[in-house]
DNA sequence: ATGTTAAATGACCGATGGTCAACTATATAG
DNA sequence: CTATATAGTTGACCATCGGTCATTTAACAT
């Protein structure tokens, strides 16, 4: 009688089953990282993590629900780590700053948000998608919160900044063409372009100008 | 000996297959707008094409392929009428208001647009997509010179207000769910995420802040 | 020990994008 | 007009995908 909970060769106990679940996620994480969205095959998730295919979908109904799981948990760490790396004194930039770095540090984040729309609208059963949707309102409610005591803003405004900020790391994260070229030798214009969608500065120029726009909007006439 | 080049069963000449190539694609166009992107298949597209699967294959290598062509024509496309729409007293709102309806008005643009990074990624060819980029270099060039006289800027500052609107349209465009969830019975507050995702304020709005924060700035400075 | 329950399995399914040896329509040569 | 060469077209075929479900069997209760 282990007070700690072990994985047996069937999961029977409620939290056997939770604790095999989440093994399966810690794999499905690493392999993500190792492989990305596209190359992600269930037969090979089940392979390493150990059981076989089916047994994966008595934890997962499908492979976008599973998809669905990670980015939960990859949203509410993130949340927590940007929501501790603000301060109360920070300018626009300083705030689209920590946003930026805060989002590529975690390695399945924004990968699987960019992707989240197309994930969710073919495969997830309706009421996985609203408590999907519940925790990501939590989420931008605190996200909120911080922003609003970091930027001197309003909540509704501090909500809008942070809604916002959500659609403009979509665009420039998907615009960002760097990791997909690599070190292939192309020429000086192409190769000009794509630096000029680097990610980086086009999220924090357009984020600060965004903040400052909504920061000096009479909030009377919204 | 018809001046005009008829397809025959066999295309020989280089422009009976441009002929061919160009059936095909308009086939494409209309059945991608019927399904959308996942559920297009190349095995309908030959059926819906009369020709087999093989022959998709001499005309394009792969169907990343196909749809890249796609966005390219469609990019085209839409280039040509934004700027046709354009005048020459337009305010950051009006401006923004036309971008958003025409880019709406193509059905296949901005489907394409927002997959376009997944799409190129993994399976096209890399001399394919430098032509493709130079498509897309161009076509931002000629919509920047529209933008420069409709909103009064600098070359340098309509470019980068080209490139933002971009970044901004596919973050909008990505975020915006009302198009998967159609006519569901969802709960209040999930229904109201949804609302507050609207792409069309959303970049509207922000398009406006974003233009008029590249307009305020010190051009010395950048 | 025995019976009961349900977790785990993996052969199987239909569908996908992509290939290629075989076929044959067409242009050319004799 | 016929024979030959060329190359555009074909569809059976392949590996792989996400997902299913009858069967097996580990783990518990009696």
């Amino acid at each position: 009688m282990n007070s700690v909970v072990a994985i047996n060769q069937r999961a029977r106990s409620s939290e056997q089953k939770a604790l095999r679940r989440h093994a399966v996620l810690e794999t499905a994480e690493v392999y993500f990282k190792e492989v990305g969205y596209e190359a992600f095959s269930m037969a090979q998730l089940a392979k390493k993590s150990g059981v076989a295919k089916g047994t994966l979908y008595l934890y997962f109904n499908t492979r976008e629900e599973l998809f669905l799981t990670l980015y939960e948990q990859s949203l509410v760490r993130w949340s927590q780590i940007f929501i501790g790396s603000l301060s109360d004194t920070m300018t626009s930039k300083t705030y689209a700053q920590s946003l930026y770095k805060t989002t590529q540090a975690d390695g399945v984040f924004l990968p699987l948000l960019i992707r989240l729309e197309h994930v969710i609208e073919h495969n997830v059963a309706i009421p996985r998608l609203i408590e999907s949707k519940r925790v990501f309102i939590n989420q931008v409610e605190a996200v909120a919160a911080g922003t609003s005591t970091a930027l001197r803003l309003s909540t509704a405004q501090a909500t809008e900044v942070v809604k916002t900020m959500g659609v403009l790391l979509i665009g420039a994260t998907q615009t960002d063409q760097s990791p997909a070229l690599d070190d292939e030798d192309l020429p000086a214009d192409v190769q000009y372009l794509i630096t000029s969608f680097s990610s980086e500065p086009l999220f924090i120029k357009n984020a600060a100008r965004i903040i400052e726009g909504i920061r000096a909007e009479d909030m009377s006439g919204v």
